[in-house]
DNA sequence: ATCCGAGTTTGATCTGAATCAAATCGTAAC
DNA sequence: GTTACGATTTGATTCAGATCAAACTCGGAT
């Protein structure tokens, strides 16, 4: 009789993500339900402190991850000690470089975060087995392609004005709003940190800000914390 | 009797793509016999001249391609004119951007080209039905990524000489080598081009060349092309 | 051969962002 | 509450690279 019922829960039943208690990742929403409960047997969702390192740049990562929540920053390091973000993901992101084995950059969290864990091997079995799979996180890695190359623009062409809204304007339209002011917003990066996804260094990170608080397009209630009062002239100023 | 050789033909004996001549590249490497004669009758070869536009930033393009010589750059205008090359793709390397049919940035033949052209929608289907080809895509998807992601590094941290350094390493570590020297090769760019990838201004650009001649780590025979007596040292500048 | 013009190099000067240096702010520990 | 320390802001100065300006190079047209 167990298996009876069993049979036809594979059948007709959805399976949920143990994980993510759905389908909704990049990852579990292609499975079919008997791989998603092999899958659910070998993946286990952790939670990360804010400034944790999930992947090290250079190192062997024997994992994939899905974000369920938080902002995790993507960084490489120059062996003098110089750094550049080179990427920002979001929930339900993929982290994780298929078809790899050694990491060229270092994955961390940025804010508190919770991942999603999958096993190197079993999941590269289930891209290679699975199409839909496959299709999905070909599709995110064209749209990291597309947002880096974005990026490139501004690093190389924007002036530091510019900059600094282009990332209020990212975190703004990617962070999911603090209150019900849907243009107020928690900063997930230090000035540091926005220092090196700009290319430019704290002080002048910071004094950016200030202009910009002081010519009103932006109210700054704790470091952190920003509201933008009119989103369309921020946007401006990024272009 | 032209049925049963037309068959035989079929299950044994490769078909080589009509434009490349063979199976080379990313596209006509991943396909079925079948697959591949109807994708012979729909693309064909085309030569491109140095400067000329394939895609244009904001169009809808109807058609992928294949680099079969030369080199191609990928260029993102803001609408003020600055300008930021964001890519250099070689042979075989494959054009267009799956999944979206506007493209955001445009492809430009920085060198005289021949490229094999595939119609959007018959290659769209092909991906769909042909995981191998899926699979190279999405593999060259990663490599881009992994190459933005490295030239970010460069644009945002890099000072004006390892840029130069670093342009001057990657052409030679590509580009077919022009000479039986293996560090001698011709520039698939103008000052300006370079100044439009390295985020720099052509004078710039001018000067770090100059300097790196006076220091002995490179010979500028004209100047488009460069001799690198000792690459070891060029490498070591760039980072 | 000479002329032309785009592309490149070189020079002089300026400026936006970096660097160096202090003063605040915020918050966690006591 | 007070202390202490890291993060941020603000100020003064410097500098790498931009801008402005003028030669120079070289290949192609006449």
């Amino acid at each position: 009789m167990d298996i009876a019922r069993s049979e036809v829960f594979e059948a007709g039943t959805p399976v949920a993500c143990r994980s993510c208690q759905a389908r909704h990742g990049v990852v579990c929403g292609a499975l079919s339900n008997a791989q998603l409960k092999e899958l659910n047997r070998h993946s286990l969702r952790r939670k990360v402190d804010a400034g944790s390192e999930i992947i090290a740049q250079g190192s062997e990562s024997s994992f994939y991850s899905n974000i369920m929540r938080g902002v995790i920053k993507l960084c490489k390091m120059m062996p003098d000690g110089r750094q550049q973000i080179v990427g920002l993901q979001f929930a339900p992101d993929f982290v994780g470089r298929p078809f790899v084995r050694e990491s060229t950059l270092s994955a961390e969290a940025a804010t508190d975060a919770e991942i999603c864990v999958f096993p190197r091997n079993l999941l590269d079995r289930m891209i290679a087995e699975t199409p839909e799979l496959q299709r999905n996180l070909h599709d995110q890695a064209l749209n990291e392609l597309d947002a880096a190359r974005e990026w490139m623009l501004t690093l190389g062409r924007r002036t530091a004005e510019e900059k600094v809204a282009s990332l209020l304007h990212l975190i703004a339209t990617h962070a999911e709003p603090q209150t019900a002011i849907s243009t107020a917003f928690d900063l997930p990066l230090s000035r540091a940190e926005i220092a090196d996804f700009l290319g430019l260094t704290i002080e002048t990170v910071s004094r950016q800000m200030t202009r910009l608080r002081k010519r009103g397009v932006i109210l700054i209630e704790n470091s952190r914390h920003i509201v933008v009062p009119d989103m369309a002239e921020l946007q401006k100023i990024s272009a």
